[in-house]
RNA sequence: GUGGGCGUAGCUCAAUGGCAGAGUGCGUGACUGUGGAUCACGAUGUUGUGGGUUCGACCCCCAUCGCCCACCCCA
């Protein structure tokens, strides 16, 4: 059977087991942002496009969003990120918000990309941003939030790491070795890359790009230098905070991190698997400038994002996603032939009376089929309800999981329903 | 935008120019009131779509649609 009409590409179809991994996930993420003291707020799936053409970067706004006119003929963009819309949110009400806002949030998202592992047009992300501090302990909670979360998923230090930089950092070490402020941008770009190309290409790509051999030497050595956070005091601080907090093994500094983002002004993160292989898992940073971008007075900022793709990848890959209970229904009641049939209704509507869910099979059938079905769906326990029991004013149920059955009256089904269940 | 791979039963895949198959799942029965096992029987296909080559095409050619992977880019 194929369907008329397909799916749009790179579109997400939640299948009740896919739903199940992705509200767990919701839920993982909620417990940490709420532990952390956050709230959690939305904003429009829909936005216009100058929104995000001020400070995501060109190539988001020109070649990743679905863009299309709406009947009065502006641009409209299915939103590709929160924080824009965000920095609005806060700057319509600066005057009556508390600061600093702790605010968090959880949806879908598209980008128009060409989808491959790890990325689909279609995507749910967690956002969570701390906006009106401006202290390296601020960029600090929002890291230790990443690593609480991945730590709250099962995933080790070995598995996933957090890397640290900070722009203003590398701004002034680039600045030192002569590249002037209109070239740090390319230079950002190519050391972004410097893990794709091999060693030699990545020399070669430096030099094309006019810089010379003394300035490539510089570059090398700041991009090797792991100690490099200790000229930055803001860096320092970070890092001893994120001990305090005592997530200091999942986090590392690492000079490479630069992001592409045009509005990160500070320090900026991403979390990777420590496996190397793949792409970012979350990232984010510190913004200074954002919500006055909106029209709103300065406010600075610092929060990250987490597709639900990728993070997916990374604990399927390492085996952190629990075994999911699917079934919808409890118990089911079995329905002998037409003359039981409204009995059995009855009876599964006392079920749901003491607040279990229970399923009424639909129709007269053998009871081979009816347990059958529940057996399929993962239920723990069937009534059966025949003309034996009906007469006697008996149920006999059955515990699906060791195979044992008893007959007793029907007062007393309810209780015994919820020890089978208790153990499920 | 560039390059590569793949579309065959519900699903996973065989069949390399000569009668479209297996495993699994599904249905029925063995078991007339009992699910995971076993056995038997049964059903399912315009081989993605359209054209071409050929006596003959799942197979070769062209086009097209779809999916996957990598590049680019990455919030």
């Amino acid at each position: 059977m194929k369907p008329t009409i397909q799916s749009v590409k790179g579109t997400r179809e939640f299948y009740p087991e896919d739903m199940a991994i992705r509200q767990w996930l919701y839920g993982k993420l909620r417990q940490v942002s709420e532990l952390y003291g956050y709230q959690e707020y939305d904003g429009p799936f829909l936005e216009k496009i100058e929104l995000y053409a001020a400070k995501s970067g060109e190539e988001l706004v020109k070649e990743q969003s679905f863009v299309f006119p709406d009947r009065n003929n502006e641009l409209i963009a299915l939103r590709p990120e929160l924080t824009p819309s965000l920095a609005r949110m806060i700057a319509q009400r600066q005057g009556e918000l508390v600061f600093p806002a702790r605010w968090w949030s959880f949806g879908p998202f598209w980008r128009y990309e060409k989808p491959q592992k790890g990325r689909t047009r279609e995507f749910f992300q967690w956002n969570i941003d701390q906006v009106g501090a401006n202290s390296p302990e601020a960029d600090a909670e929002m890291i230790g939030i990443c690593a609480s979360f991945l730590k709250s998923t099962g995933l080790t230090a070995d598995e996933v790491i957090v890397y640290v930089n900070d722009r203003r950092l590398m701004d002034e070490q680039i600045a030192a070795l002569g590249i002037a402020e209109d070239q740090r941008k390319s230079v950002s770009k190519l050391i972004d890359r410097r893990d794709k190309l091999s060693s030699s290409a990545w020399d070669q790509s430096i030099l094309d790009a006019g810089f010379t051999s003394g300035q490539l030497a510089g570059l090398k050595e700041l991009l090797d230098n792991k100690d490099l956070w200790k000229k930055s005091t803001e860096l320092t601080r970070v890092f001893d905070a994120l001990e305090k907090m005592g997530v200091s093994e999942y986090v590392r500094y690492n000079p490479q991190i630069v992001r592409g983002l045009d509005y990160y002004t500070g320090v900026v993160f991403e979390a990777w698997d420590a496996g190397a292989e793949g792409r970012a898992v979350l990232g984010g940073g510190h913004y200074d400038n954002l919500v006055a971008d909106v029209g709103g007075n300065p406010l600075p900022g610092v929060g990250f994002a987490m597709g639900d793709v990728m993070i997916n990848l990374l604990l399927e890959k390492y085996g952190k996603l629990p075994g999911f209970n699917l079934y919808s229904a409890a118990v089911l009641v079995t329905v002998f032939d037409e003359a039981l049939r409204d009995d059995s209704m009855k009876l599964a509507a006392e079920i749901r009376d003491a607040g279990i869910r229970c399923i009424c099979y639909s129709e007269p059938a053998k009871l081979q089929k009816q347990l059958k079905y529940a057996d399929r769906l993962g239920m723990p326990a069937v009534l059966v309800f025949g003309p034996d029991e009906a007469s006697a004013g008996n149920i006999t149920i059955k515990d699906l999981k060791n195979r044992a059955q008893k007959t007793l009256p029907r007062a007393k089904v309810i209780h015994e329903l919820e020890q089978i269940l208790a153990q499920a």
